[in-house]
DNA sequence: AATTCGGGGTG
DNA sequence: CACCCAGAATT
């Protein structure tokens, strides 16, 4: 195999990122693990350009792991909101808490038990351990499994966990000196972000690893890394209420488990319902409806399923199930609607502000 | 080994 | 539209 040439490419790659390193905020204060782990979760699957806002305003809201741990629920999603995989934000929490009581507030310091900790997985791991602690640990995500792949010109199935550990293994192997492994991490997910770029054209003569690149030499950068194909979306029909009444808008929470798991939503049924159907609907919830508004067609893509959702905006009494909450000015911009509902938000927000400036 | 978890940028 | 992103947990 190719191994060799991703061994030959860490030297060039550290000169590499000494010059071309992106400034970003978490890495200045690199030794600081409770930052490198913020980050690093926050980046999971999400772009850096989407992180850096959300980076900043949540370690105002807990700057240290204790304040997380403390922190209220509500907040901490608040501060979550629009990022998404919002599991990330509740792990977070339970790991800050199990590191007060386990580890008396300070991050582990090996692999096993960062690993046990919610969240923390194997490239999350290895990024804290090599960047905070200079440990000699291989950090592999999306990006190096790409630059690998290209650099050795396999084409093996690199969704396929075997392939991925045997990845790790070769990274580890091409790994520098334990105080050098944080930037080497870090500089082939930079040249991966920058240069080696995931579905394009990578821009081979700013690489410095082109004169070794055996995938370049093949001719085929472009067609690696091969990756088996994932199995298309389902589409889901709902209707969405968003009833407006004297005591605010209402709102209900999802379950505590499964998508946008406990959440706040507009109620909303399963189907595309007509008017009639609907009507129907809000009978049975003992909403007594005042006036239809307006209806808005609204579509939401997520990883594995599409809703088309159908919504209904009427003015109603403050009646309907036990599990409505009907919430206005602060109370409605405190609670965490996922960006599934936005489109009736906005719409809820305008209807709100105007009954507030008729008062 | 497959599926589930969000949302957005990009060709 | 399809693909991917500083992946992890669950089934």
């Amino acid at each position: 195999m190719n191994q060799e040439r991703l061994r030959q490419l860490t030297v060039p790659l550290l000169g590499w990122y000494e010059r071309n390193a992106r400034e970003l905020p978490w890495r200045e204060t690199p030794a600081n693990a409770y930052h490198v782990w913020i980050s690093e979760i926050m980046l999971q699957q999400t772009r850096v350009a989407a992180v850096r806002e959300y980076y900043a305003r949540f370690l105002r809201e807990f700057p240290t792991i204790e304040a997380l741990a403390q922190g209220e629920e509500e907040r901490l999603m608040k501060c979550w909101e629009g990022l998404g995989y919002y599991s990330r934000a509740r792990n977070l929490q339970k790991a800050a808490r199990q590191t007060m009581e386990r580890f008396g507030g300070e991050l582990p310091r090996t692999y096993e038990e960062l690993t046990g900790l919610p969240g923390i997985g194997d490239y999350t791991a290895g990024a804290i351990l090599s960047i905070a602690q200079g440990q000699r640990v291989p950090a592999v995500d999306g990006n190096v499994l790409r630059l690998a792949a290209r650099i050795m010109d396999c084409d093996e199935d690199i969704a396929d966990v075997k392939v991925r550990r045997r990845f790790r293994a070769w990274v580890e192997e091409a790994l520098p000196p334990a105080e050098r492994c944080g930037d080497y991490n870090q500089a082939m997910m930079d040249l991966g972000a920058t240069v080696c770029l995931p579905n394009a054209e990578p821009m081979c003569l700013l690489c410095p690893g082109r004169d070794l690149c055996a995938g370049r030499e093949a001719g085929r950068q472009s067609s690696l890394p091969v990756k088996a194909p994932k199995k298309k979306r389902r589409v889901e029909e709902r209707t969405v209420f968003v009833l407006l009444s004297g005591r605010g808008a209402a709102l209900r929470r999802r379950p505590e488990t499964g998508l946008l798991a406990g959440l706040w939503e507009f109620p909303n049924v399963e189907g595309a319902l007509g008017e009639e159907e609907a009507a129907r609907v809000l009978e049975r919830w003992g909403v007594e409806t005042l006036r239809w508004e307006k209806r808005i067609a609204a579509k939401h893509i997520f990883t594995h399923v599409e809703w088309h959702m159908t919504g209904y905006v009427l003015l109603c009494r403050p009646s309907g199930p036990a599990d409505f909450c009907w919430a206005e000015g602060r109370d409605f911009a405190d609670k965490t609607v996922p960006t599934a509902f936005a489109r009736f938000r906005d719409e809820a927000l305008e209807h709100l502000e105007r009954q507030g400036r008729i008062k």
